[in-house]
Order: structure tokens, then sequence, then C-alpha cells
DNA sequence: CGTCTATTTGAATGTACTCAAAAGCGGTGG
DNA sequence: CCACCGCTTTTGAGTACATTCAAATAGACG
């Protein structure tokens, strides 16, 4: 199991002692998912956090008039979960989906919440994290109310460009809350 | 100082002895608000986590073109702050008004960050709440992606349904996204 | 190579904005 | 108590942003 990455990600929040390590490793389970596999499905009950060490997944829903939209995408040195699912032990809201081959760390949240029982420090680190993502979705809101969709695209490309890449533009519509023709139109226009 | 609601809020996450309560409130400043007081200001320090004890307020921010956009309304018995500023110590990028009289207690950033090593069940406490607000602000990005003004209007009427009585217009189509007048026409036909 | 999906392009439509002006409403001072 | 002021809300007309539906083109993958 590789855990060098999950380790130093932990190290950025908190230090841990040996024992402390190796009981938080035992916790954890290695997973790989295929492109296009689902980490977690709307309507299934999501019982684990999960830790990306290689590949990239997006997390989104489906609407009433059957349009995905994306929360957001995530790669490597990522969390995600679907946190309401988690939080509150009922069906989830998200689909979260690789797009790519994609190697993660689970953590169930029983043990997650024993974890923070046992050694208080994690508890610190998700509250930290959870602030950040909080603050980062915050953002996102504000963009969406003031920004045009051109406008969300210029945050989006330097917020995302480590993996703005492998993104098919049909995905980054998605993200920006516009169809995938108009973001077509729109990005021809910029170019020139 | 009245810690009637502050002490039930906490209640709802943790359980605390006399001992504990009696430390936690000697952190605790009250303060009161007039109508249009800001309790912080864009660029400023955020140093404090705000409990509403009673009143209303709204955080928001001015964009580049002079145009306000509301990120939320909170009234009593809620939370508020500049998250990212309190967090990063930073200037601030939010507005947190009062929208009528509205009395609240203070902690401090230092103090919590002591109170979470003294008393771990607060970093719990804010741990959760923070998860909730988290989990709540990726629904609104959901319904800005996916939904008209007036879909998102029908969710707002009844997310606010408590206080959407002594809420201007305006505020609600700043809260929205739309322009005031856009929201007025959008109402009317909704009536008809 | 063929099939499936993503991307582009076109034309018509709808949603929301801008600027301007009128009407309503609440508070304040004389 | 009324008149005025400033702000909110409404209404109108023209415009811009973004969608829909349809069809053509380009790419990716087995």
């Amino acid at each position: 199991m590789n855990t060098d990455l999950i380790l130093k990600n932990i190290a950025k929040h908190i230090s841990l002692t040996e024992e402390e390590k190796l009981y938080f490793l035992s916790l954890l389970k290695e997973l790989t998912f295929k492109n296009k596999q689902y980490i977690t499905q709307e309507g299934a009950i999501c019982k684990h956090v999960t830790f990306i060490n290689t590949g990239c997944c997006r997390t989104f829903n489906i609407d009433n008039n059957g349009f995905e939209h994306i929360l957001n995408f995530a790669s490597q040195d990522y969390w995600v979960g679907d946190l309401y699912s988690i939080i509150t032990k009922k069906p989830g809201v998200f689909f979260i989906q690789a797009m790519e081959k994609t190697e993660v760390l689970q953590i169930a949240k029983s043990d997650l919440d024993n974890l923070y029982l046992k050694i208080p420090k994690f508890e610190r680190m998700f509250r930290i994290l959870t602030e950040n993502a909080y603050v980062d979705t915050q953002n996102r809101v504000m963009e969406g109310l003031g920004l045009t969709a051109s406008e969300r695209y210029d945050i989006f490309t330097k917020k995302y460009s480590g993996i703005i890449h492998l993104l098919p533009q049909k995905q980054i519509a998605l993200y920006l809350g516009v169809t995938p023709e108009f973001f077509s139109r729109m990005k021809k226009k910029s170019n020139s």
C-alpha cells in the first residue's frame, strides 16, 4: 500500500507519533477504480472518506431534466466523499466517478469517528480540511452570482491548471453551468 | 448576558460540565449592532466568531463593477464570520452587516484555538457545524448550476421562511444572483 | 474500419440585463 | 401633520447572454 502521499498530506496539519501513524494506516483500505467507475452513487449511503493517491474524479449530480452538473474535480492528494450522506447516513445526493484509472485509500466513517476519540488530532485535521473546502465553496457561490461564464472559466483555468488538460470540455461546461455548445462558442471567442 | 440560546445551541452537539460551561462563557463578549452596522468588513481581519442571539444579518461582497452579492442571511441561533479571514488571518473578503438591531455573542479566534486544546469537545462541535455549513453551500452551488432564478427563489422561500418577511426584495435578488428589476418581474409572473 | 461520443456550427428562442423613468413607501424635519 | 427626501419597487424598450434543436465534423476506442 502506497502511504507516502497520505502521510505527507496529514503532516501538513498535525504531527503523529509512529504508533499513531501505524494505527491510522491500519484503518485504510486500498482500492483502484477504472475510468468511469463510480466511487459512490446518488441514492447509495456513502460510508467512506476517500483519499486520492493517483488519478482524477468528478463529483456531480443529475437534475430532474436529466442534465449533469459538476460540483468539483479532485485529483492526487485530495479527499472526496458525499459529505451529506456521510454525516447524515442518508442516501447520497452525488455521483463520484473516476475520470481515469484512480487509486485511492479509504477510511470508513465509523472508523473515523473512533479515530477522533482515540487521537483527537485527527478531528482537528478534518476540521481544518472542512473549513478550507467550505471557504472554497463559498467562493464558488460568489463567482456564480456575479460573473459571466467566460469570467468563471478564467478562474477555472487557474484553479485547475494541473488537471485541465485531461478534462473533456463537455465536463468543464458542466462545471461552469453552461451547455457544451455555448462553451464551445465561448472558448472560440476568447482564443480569437 | 443572555446565554440560554448559545448553551442550547452547543448542547445539540456536545455535553458540557458546569465548569466547562463557565469557562466557555467567560470567553464570550456581548455586543449589540444597530441596523446597517457592520459586524466585519472586507479588507479588515476578522478575529471573532459571532453567534446571533437576536436579530438578523447578511454576508455579502461587492464585485469589481460595484454590485453587491449576498452569500447568505443569518438570524437567531446561527454562527457567522468571515471564515477565510479567520483561518488565514488575512484581510477579509466579506461584509457582514446587521439588517436590524442585532445582539450577538463573540469569541475571539485566539480564545477558540485555546478552547480546542483545553476542551476538545469544542473542536468536535465546530467540525460538525462547519460540515453542515459546507453541505449547505454545496447545495447552493448545485442550485446555481441547474436551476432558473425562479426555481432558486422557490427553494429560497422554503429555506428562509422564518425571516423572509423582513427581507427587502432587493436583498433577495442579490442573494439569487439577479437584478432587482428582473426579480420584480419574476415575482409578478409567479403570483399570476 | 465502424461506431459512439465529443465538438463545432447554424438559426431561432428564451432568460436575464441595462438604462431610463415613473410610482410607491418610509422616515425625518419643519 | 404634512412635505420632502432618499430608497425600493415597478414598468418599458432595447440588448446581450445563454439555451434549444438540428445537423455536420472531428476524435477516440474497440
